[in-house]
DNA sequence: GTCTATATGGTGATAGAC
DNA sequence: GTCTATCACCATATAGAC
């Protein structure tokens, strides 16, 4: 495992950094040593420290990153209908739930990290992971609002529901996986009528 | 914190199962030493082993009591209504939602370690915990089978709705504060809503 | 850019005195 | 039943050679 020497500075930082998601998800951050993570790398800890200040920014990025791109999933998906301007508040929570499955399955480390690593951040990392789930928690919410507001959807509180949905999407990880006894399709199929139910559409 | 010599025994062991699960909870498993425990406790790191043969069997009892305690939970509400023998199954879901919270909000620390520190268990204790909780999910499966067979929900998967409603309920303990903006019946209430919609009642 | 070596301190668990 | 002392090992992070 422990290479000697050579310098490869343009694919280590990526390594580093994707074999940190990988031990991070499944062992968890505080079981993870620093070691294991230079031995999945091929280099000597003390390379580590080239790539990262400490251990806690390693986390802190890493979970920066997986919230902005479940934010920039969602905003992307916006722009393709192009020119839809006035989009249905049931057809645009059926958007965020089929995209909501779709980036937490590409990136189902990453999910993980978001939802059980957060007593790991220093308070100032927490603060912003925070900051960036209430911003995407918001997306949501604006749809129920809506949908609320133009009479098709009947909920009596939003924030409530914006929560108990992001629960129950978010729960998929934790038991879905390709090649099981429903594909991607069906799946988001089944969670938008269990989500429009919900929601009372 | 360390206490010099004087035996307690009938008191130190709820002690440090109770320290334990405060810590775990908090920190998480990995994060937590015994030596953090037994200051917690007052004892020596040395006394703790007179209690629990390692760190991991302390973890597995914990979260083996802790699901003990909710499918108990759920089983001793059944018999409240005595002589309520067929009760119909949209009042069965508002009894299990009920029940389900007031379990975990009584137990939020248990909670924690149950959907946390499920890696951390050794695959013996894994699959002890893996049993436990599946056997509280058919208890809500099989709601959602007789009221789809009654003709009072329409599921088209009571398995995946069974999960989706667990992972629903269970992410309150991520934000439910006793004293804020909703008491705990005007929790249920919501909570039985978002649940009868979802299940298409 | 990566290595080796090291500083400093914490880890789970056990043995044996009291 | 609890304590003290200890074993063998692992942790994060840094300094300086190459």
């Amino acid at each position: 495992m422990a290479r000697t020497q050579g310098s490869r500075a343009d694919i280590t930082g990526p390594l580093v950094r994707q074999a940190a998601l990988r031990l991070f998800a499944r062992d968890g951050y505080a079981a993870v040593s620093m070691r294991q993570i230079a031995a999945a790398v091929g280099v000597q800890v003390g390379t580590l420290y080239g790539y990262t200040p400490d251990k806690q920014a390693l986390l802190a990025d890493l979970m920066r990153e997986h919230m902005e791109g479940v934010i920039a999933a969602w905003r992307d998906s916006l722009g393709d209908g192009s020119g839809n301007g006035a989009e249905d508040p049931l057809a645009r929570l059926d958007r965020f739930v089929a995209v909501h499955i779709g980036s937490s399955l590409a990136n189902v480390e990453g999910v993980f990290l978001a939802y059980m690593e957060l007593r790991n951040l220093s308070p100032e990392n927490f603060a912003m992971i925070a900051r960036l789930r209430r911003q995407y928690e918001d997306a949501l919410e604006a749809i129920l609002r809506d949908g609320q507001a133009a009479g098709v959807m009947r909920i009596s509180d939003t924030r409530l529901a914006t929560l108990a949905l992001i629960a129950m999407l978010t729960g998929i990880t934790n038991w879905y996986r390709d090649g099981g006894r429903l594909d991607r399709g069906h799946l988001v199929q089944i969670y938008c009528d269990l989500a429009r139910g919900a929601v009372g559409a």
